[in-house]
DNA sequence: TTTT
DNA sequence: TTTT
């Protein structure tokens, strides 16, 4: 029941490895920074470059996928969703910040194979911590990932699709 | 894992109500017909308009929500993907339909409220019947689906969200 | 030649009236502040909704174009790329703004009419006035916008288009 | 002025080599068939591929590039909007195409270099030949491309650009 | 600050 | 077949 359209499409390159959290329940938290580069010609004629380095986040399943296969320099397609966020710090200062919520990430380039879909967009809010989720979480929550066989959600069996 | 992107963003106007069927086992197949109008300069200045129609495809949940809300003349934004078909009459002759098949709908212009989300893109094809679904196959089938609390599937608790 | 895609596409309504300036070159500048707003459920079931505000800005003609026609609580559809800006106060303290920078609008819901095109993505900075254009300087440019016949830029006569 | 958004995002892989042909006038038309893979999960949980192969239309200077850069398996990022046309066989059978025609391309996987911008998207019809386009008339065409050095049409001049 |  |  959203109303109105927040939609984000990037294709550049990775300044650096991913950055990998996890949340106290295990949850993955991917930060990726990705730069697009426009050009435009000059009053001169001269090329003129502007890159943007864009905070891209993954969540759950798409960023732990992130983590595992992305890498420094790797070219890769996001589709998410703008989402800004304001900060008070210690010091009293307001601080801003401009995230990326990617809920479709694709490698390019042939190296890396295929993408990811996953994620909503917005969920409560709760402390995360940097501690890498313990094996005995965060593993059987991977392996308990249903194999699910379609997207309808429960209201249809598998055989009631028409197409 | 899918590879490539196959991504369709439309805005547009009905041209006719809703046309909805059901599958046997009770699942909505809503077909719209989308305007969208293009206006160029011809080379004596004079405007040009191209209206292409587009066959625009919603299922289950989000078909039934197409089907109730929208009306001919509706204006409506749409995301989904472009689907290439090909069928042989019993003439034997080939024929070629391009349906764009929704992800997302939102109704446009105030009158109709929210937006709705839904459905994946491809699964097996099936025999379609243009038999109302029996109420109590149907309805059933719509009150089961589940108020998800999240989009991660099932492999977080919904206290495991960090934002 | 750029290299990575940066596109963003909004739908959302205006919270405000738009803010004009205009450049010492009598040049508009456009400033949108455009509400998106997604919904998602709680843990418990509740609608939890979640509204962006994104600032939009759009130069020359199609700012005007949007100065003119939108107004306050009206639905816009824009696309347009995102705009990392860093500026140090008198203050000494680093300020972070984010931009989308627009090269398509669209008036949704009836009410206004048609959409506008234009304006590039990346040019060079230069100090911004708010005093409006005066006439002697911003009427002739307008004029002088040529009724182009086409798209291709100059390398094609007119009636050298194959379709 | 157009009334409504056509607007569609690939990233596939060519299936052959880019196919060339030029109007009598020396313009390019470029034709790319590009696949793009989605798959899913059978009710058996095993992977289902539909591969869409996507009939890419580039026309001009872009049409150039494409023809100049592109090669079979190459993947390609393609922004542009779906056009539907029908032609009538001798036969007397209706035959129905859909074409993206596209405005934006950029090649990816690092081996190919920048991107292209350019192409609008609906123009008069004319014949089209296979024949490529003579030298002198196309050479000239191509070098006669002005440098813009900006993309807000003629209504400003280049320092009158405030960012 | 909008909208439904 | 829509819409402005």
């Amino acid at each position: 029941m959203a109303r109105g359209i927040n939609k984000v499409i990037l294709v550049g390159n990775l300044g650096n490895d991913p950055d990998m959290k996890y949340t106290q329940g295990g949850m993955a938290i991917c930060t990726l920074s990705l730069a697009t580069t426009s050009v435009r010609k000059d009053k001169d004629g001269q090329q003129i470059e502007k890159t943007e380095w864009h905070r891209v986040k993954l969540f759950g399943k798409l960023g732990e996928i992130a983590g595992e296969y992305l890498k420094k320099g790797r070219q890769v397609y996001i589709e998410g969703s703008i989402r800004y966020d304001k900060f008070t710090g210690q010091d009293g200062v307001e601080k801003y910040f401009t995230d990326i919520v990617a809920d479709e990430m694709q490698m390019l380039g042939g190296g890396g194979g295929g993408g990811a879909e996953g994620g909503g967009r917005d969920f409560d809010r709760e402390e995360r911590t940097s501690r890498p989720a313990p094996r005995q979480a965060a593993a059987p929550r991977r392996e308990a990932a249903p194999a699910k066989s379609n997207d309808f959600g429960d209201d249809f069996a598998d055989d009631d699709i028409p197409f």
